[in-house]
RNA sequence: GGGCGCAUAGCUCAGCUGGUUUAGAGCACCUGCCUUACAAGCAGGGGGUCGUAGGUUCGAAUCCUUCUGCGCCCA
């Protein structure tokens, strides 16, 4: 069989996926096992591919499958949320672009029908790209925030929070996007920086025609539904003028100027219009105050008929702004206007800006439900990886507002909650809330004790709830927890870890957590793992708005995807963000290459019964039990990185075990002459190891270790990589990798010694080691010796006090070696050389013996540093002694 | 304004509870190689007084404080 010389990733992912998933693999049941168990976070139902979610979804099958590979019972749930703002308008674009249909012409349950419709159609695409990465996602269990399971659990808890007092409606100071014309959380606004103006504008007082007050504000268009003045009351400017009345602006309404120790003296003019109706600040004043609400802006952010200035009325906020330029000019008002830099608040869906509101709408009393949420993480009862993320946390936790849950939209869980018909729109005084109409008409006839009512006389409320109010259900809802609970719940909660982005981490881990413990009395996974953004050279976020977000596919096309998987955790310790470029993946598409080749090298070797030599039969054997000794510490520190979620360092060392122990020593030292056999017992060993490391590099590369675990050997129908067990780490051989090491530094050293001296790497050199306790220790080793005299290319090796003539020299470890060339020795070159080494080992010696004689620290240090020191202070002297003994001997 | 975090090689970052021959990796760079697994490669090399100033300690990149510069969250 001939393999070519490069990997074709292309060729081998598709039917390895195809295989695993047709043998069943990804799927799981409970059983004896101790489960792993992870949750994704739900992707959008609209969403594609983009770099955030291959990190974060390359990091769940990396501890998917090393779990599985563990001997655990994984279980991997995928799935999509509904993500009803974006999808409501997806669907609405596609009906009035395929269907001539527009949202106002149909009834809420033929839009309902379209939007599942459009839903199965479209939707999803995510979860098939998954694919494409090797994520083992049990796709039996896809699960959809929408499904008519999840719906009812919705529906259900609302009902819950309802009757235990943690749920109501009420007007509050809402954030309204005008665009989508819904309200949105507090954590659904993105705040940014932006270019503004302030616009200075006169206020003159009550029946004078020159004094009055200036007042600063960004927005002039909200004049109009100004109900005071406020200046800080230890403000001397103003205190005058405090308990007057000013007008404003073209409509001369009369409004007082009051004080509120609010009001910042230093910005602007230090005199705030109040406009309670428009600003969360304003809006508190005004209720300290008592005064007037009155709403100027309109759903759709135009300004509506409250507004007393008739020519504006009907025109959008931004265009009523530039108006008002004109208008207060003319009349005088503009005192000047000035530039100044202020965050905005944009809709995260459509960007449009947020209009701050008053509105009736449905909240989570968030108190409650925070309190063991917060606790949990504090404890460390649900840990976070990186730790430091329980500030930010912790932060958020502490300064809870209510929830706002209920959405004007329809693609979504309809609010269970019902109204009299008799009573007006938004006027309700009496609600209620229930599972079906039944129940709530079995209420409405108790409580008003009018038993002649009928479904009829009842309104179901418009509103959709918030799609986070669906997802915060996830870990429990995806295994049918609310319906059945002594289900398999039991076995797959609390799930083993929740991967995902930390921007996310007051949607998701906060609310999933407070439903975890008010619905399940515990918490809903055991760890959470923060990935960081990632961003592209110039650390921009990726996002499809600045197009600077790689195509996900294409980026597997180029380099495969365990050439992508690879480049993108070989950089992305916990948290922290990655500066994503190609080249990353470029090294892991290489290092498949380099897999590739050492396979194509093992399999092409001839095999012979015995070894060529007895010599060679040593080396061999020596180079097996290095490799397997080393293996034992690579594995050891891999599952620790492992513990602690250092995917990053875990899948490093494995990859220079892999390239540099494995691939440039060890198959070099083992690799038999020009057409010569190999012997059968260390070709047996050779691919033993490498099919345990194609195991243990499998999480993070499935799909090549896959394929070369069937190359290396036939296997029988089932034995396949992704179903091994996980090489166990054995106790370690340090002195023997320590010996190995030593042969590796003396050989780096001829190597050096020849390039430095235009040496050809194939011409055999003499070598001489001075005679030591250490040399025939360390020569003394099994194997050792015929080693070095291949690897450094020599022609002979001896062990002698005697220094060869003609020869360079060096230092490896305390011994001195000596390489014969056939060439002048530059004297003076030499000397130079031995003095700057001389130096430096001087210097050493110095610092160390600076530590030595202060005895604070021979008493206080711990005694193995001491005694490390110590044999730093002798290997130093040996050097020193060498070297004054080589420049004594160049005269 | 309140809070959190970061600063280590040209670049991107590791360096965990202070002590492993006076700092590591990848990329980039330099030298030499088309060596019969791999030029997507091989062999070797140079490069950092760990942001600043103090302090604690026998010992500090690591702990504390100050300043400077960046980033983030919340208001």
């Amino acid at each position: 069989m001939e393999l070519s010389t490069r990997y074709n990733p292309a060729e081998t992912e598709s039917r390895w996926y195809e295989h695993w998933e047709n043998a069943g693999y990804f799927h799981s049941t409970p059983d004896d096992r101790e489960p792993f168990t992870i949750v994704i976070p739900p992707p959008n139902v609209t969403g594609v591919l983009h770099m955030g979610h291959m990190l974060n979804n390359t990091i769940q099958d990396i501890l998917i499958r090393k779990a599985r590979l563990d001997g655990k019972n994984a279980c991997w749930v995928p799935g999509t949320d509904h993500a009803s703002i974006a999808t409501e308008a997806k669907v609405v674009r596609w009906l009035r672009e395929e269907k001539k249909l527009r949202k106002a012409d149909i009834t809420r349950e033929q839009f309902m029908e379209f939007a599942y419709q459009w839903k199965d159609k479209y939707g999803g695409i995510i979860l098939k790209q998954l694919r494409r990465l090797g994520a083992s996602c049990d796709w039996d269990r896809t699960a959809f925030t929408m499904d008519p399971g999840y719906y009812e659990d919705c529906i259900r808890i609302f009902v819950d929070l309802y009757e235990k007092g943690k749920l109501y409606r009420g007007l509050r100071m809402v954030n309204w996007d005008p665009e989508a014309k819904t309200v949105l959380s507090n954590e659904e606004v993105l705040y940014s920086e932006e270019q503004a103006q302030l616009y200075h504008i006169k206020y003159l007082l009550e029946g004078s025609d020159s004094e009055g007050i200036v007042i600063a504000t960004q927005r002039p268009e909200t004049i109009f539904a100004d109900t005071a003045v406020a200046v800080n009351p230890k403000d001397k400017r103003y205190q005058k003028l405090v308990g007057k009345k000013v007008l404003i602006p073209l409509i001369n309404r009369a409004i007082p100027v009051i004080a509120d120790d609010y009001v910042d003296v230093e910005f602007g003019t230090g005199a705030l219009k109040i406009t309670p109706a428009h600003d969360p600040n304003d809006y508190e004043i005004g209720l300290r105050h008592q005064l007037e609400v009155i709403d100027t802006i309109d759903d759709e952010g135009r300004l509506n008929d409250n507004c007393a200035y008739k020519p504006l009325v009907g025109l959008d906020r931004f265009d009523a702004r530039k108006r008002m330029k004109a208008l207060l000019e003319e009349s005088g008002n503009l005192v000047r206007l000035e530039d100044y830099v202020t965050k905005i608040g944009r809709s995260e869906r459509t960007n449009s800006v947020v209009e701050p509101k008053l509105s009736l709408q449905w909240f989570v009393r968030m108190s409650d439900l925070g309190a063991p949420a917060l606790k949990a993480v504090l404890d460390r009862e649900i840990q976070f990886y990186p730790d430091s993320f329980q500030n930010l946390y912790r932060n958020w936790m502490e300064n809870l507002r209510d929830w706002c849950i209920s959405r004007q939209l329809w693609w979504g869980q309809r609010i269970p909650a019902w109204y009299l018909k008799a009573e007006g729109f938004n006027k309700e005084t009496r609600v209620f809330v229930a599972e079906t109409a039944e129940k709530a008409l079995e209420q409405a006839k108790k409580e008003t004790g009018n038993a002649a009512l009928t479904l009829d006389d009842l309104r179901q409320d418009e509103d959709v709830l918030d799609t986070w109010a669906s997802s915060w259900l996830w870990p429990i809802s995806v295994f049918d927890g609310f319906r059945k609970p002594d289900g398999e719940i039991q076995y797959y909660y609390p799930t083993s870890v929740l991967v995902t982005g930390w921007d996310i981490i007051f949607f998701w881990v906060a609310r999933m957590i407070m439903a975890g413990y008010e619905y399940k009395g515990a918490r809903p996974f055991q760890a959470v793992y923060f990935t960081g953004m990632v961003r592209d050279q110039k650390r921009r976020k990726m996002s499809k708005s600045l197009g600077n977000s790689p195509d996900a596919l294409k980026l597997i096309d180029d380099f495969g995807a365990d050439g992508v998987r690879y480049g993108l955790m070989s950089s992305a310790a916990a948290g922290n963000d990655i500066l994503f470029d190609d080249k990353l993946c470029e090294n892991g598409r290489n290092f498949c290459n380099k897999l590739w080749n050492a396979l194509r090298l093992v399999k092409g070797w001839p095999v012979s019964e015995q070894a060529e030599t007895p010599e060679d039969a040593r080396k061999n054997a020596l180079a097996v039990r290095w490799m397997r000794e080393k293996f034992n510490v690579v594995l050891k520190d891999l599952e620790a990185n492992m513990q602690v979620f250092r995917l990053s360092d875990a899948l490093l060392g494995m990859y220079g075990f892999i390239w540099d122990d494995f691939c440039s020593w060890y198959l070099e030292m083992i690799k038999p002459g020009f057409e010569k056999p190999i012997d059968r017992e260390t070709r047996e060993a050779t691919l033993d190891l490498f099919a345990d490391l194609m195991v243990a590099l499998h999480p993070f590369m499935p799909f090549i270790t896959e394929e070369i675990w069937h190359q290396l050997r036939e296997r029988t129908p089932g034995d396949d990589c992704m179903v091994q067990r996980y090489p166990k780490a054995g106790k370690a051989d340090t002195t023997l990798i320590g010996q190995v090491e030593a042969a590796k530094d003396v050989i780096a050293k001829v190597r050096d010694l020849r390039n430095q001296n235009q040496i050809k790497p194939k011409e055999p050199l003499a070598m001489t080691v001075q005679q030591s306790d250490s040399a025939e220790n360390l020569f003394g080793l099994a194997g050792l010796r015929e080693m070095v005299v291949k690897l450094a290319v020599l022609s002979e090796l001896n062990i002698s006090a005697e220094e060869p003539a003609n020869s360079k020299s060096f230092i490896s470890g305390t011994d001195k070696f000596y390489v014969e060339i056939n060439q002048e020795i530059d004297v003076e070159a030499e000397r130079a050389k031995l003095n700057d080494e001389l130096t430096y080992q001087r210097g050493f010696l110095k610092s160390v013996q600076a530590k030595l004689a202060n005895e604070r620290f021979v008493n206080g240090a711990p005694a193995q540093v001491v005694d490390n020191e110590r044999k730093k202070e002798a290997d130093a002297l040996a050097r020193i002694q060498i070297l004054e003994a080589s420049l004594a001997n160049l005269g």
